[in-house]
DNA sequence: CTCCCAACCGAACGATCGTTAGGATGGTCA
DNA sequence: TGACCATCCTAACGATCGTTCGGTTGGGAG
């Protein structure tokens, strides 16, 4: 590993447990074994490093999202995003948890990128969720704005329960059960 | 609106906007028109200040919690929790932000007491799921604690999304139609 | 061997932080 | 009238903040 990704690593630790504002650079240096001037070497001050944080963030979340094979229906493509977002947040959740919480204390111009990033995810998922409803697997009155909500709430609060090492798959799958099939006691019969 | 009250919302207000530590005690006293120093007239520090605002917001949800009817069945029990917490939210978007954020910025005492109040209300909504699926309502193979979670998910997501104004009313059963019948085209047959 | 350059250092910068001290003001109530 | 008390003031405190500066070090390339 070298210093730049421990650096990454290490402020993604510091910003996810103390925050931005309550992470100083000092306690940055001081968790690598550094003088404080001497982060200037590697980034160009604290508010980059924060943005390139969002960045792995955001690239993250969406590289799960492409790995979901184009020609599967809707509807397991739905189970798979779950599956991709809760195993991005358990693999890496310092990273997940500043990108969902830290967002805010960019600048306005790279926060508006990030923002844009964020936009296009949930329209991704917005969009599978119309496409189940448009091929019949999901029922036709579903609100797809509504449903995405849903599936998107259950995503991003995972940072606050889910920790490294959990099932996550079979958490996804719970889950994706529940929104898919209710929770009444005579909406299955088995 | 006396002083203290005035203080109180504007406390609220600027840590949800730019959380607890990007909030500067001048910065508050500049928002009511103060010097500073005039604010130890009316609280203790700021980690005092902090800790009224969560105290506020704990008061608010377990009331909305405390005024549902204890007669009616867990499942209307449950939407109607979800109206609340949801009204909650959009009445109080500021204070509802600063609960569900900045808990993490308490010292070790004051954020025992808070999290406290965050598991009972976790637990007083599992105890729904559990009642409902004991009274045959809910599906017998429910597992009340991812059903909570998925609930608290869309719950406690909401202030990155509800404004005021909105019909959350509307908004809450929506969901808890989503929550209970599914998405699935034949769940109900309509 | 020399040059270069990334990495790191100690020291200092101006700014801002939360908080305290000591005093002024003006209304309330005996 | 006079004591009090909540409210606000100016001034200052020591601490910490992000960042810059100039200089040192050490290994790899010519």
């Amino acid at each position: 590993m070298t210093r730049r990704e421990e650096l990454a690593r290490e402020a993604a630790r510091l910003f996810a447990e103390k925050g931005y504002h309550g992470t100083s650079i000092g306690a940055l240096a001081d968790a690598i074994g550094v003088q404080k001037a001497s982060l200037y070497a590697h980034i160009a001050g604290k508010q980059d490093l924060l943005f390139q944080t969002m960045r792995q963030g955001a690239e993250a979340f969406h590289g799960a999202l492409d790995a979901i094979p184009e020609e599967l229906p809707a509807t397991e493509k739905l189970r798979l995003a779950l599956r991709g977002h809760l195993r991005v947040v358990a693999g890496q959740l310092e990273l997940a948890t500043v990108f969902v919480q830290e967002w805010k204390y960019l600048e306005p111009e790279p926060r508006e990128e990030i923002l844009a990033e964020r936009r296009r995810y949930e329209e991704r998922v917005r969009a599978l969720f119309r496409e189940g409803r448009e091929h019949g697997e999901l029922r036709s009155d579903l609100d797809e704005g509504t449903a995405a909500l849903l599936f998107l709430s259950a995503a991003n609060w995972a940072f606050t329960w889910l920790r490294e090492g959990a099932d996550t798959d079979r958490l996804a799958d719970a889950f994706y059960a529940l929104l898919v099939d209710g929770m009444r006691g005579y909406s299955t019969p088995g």
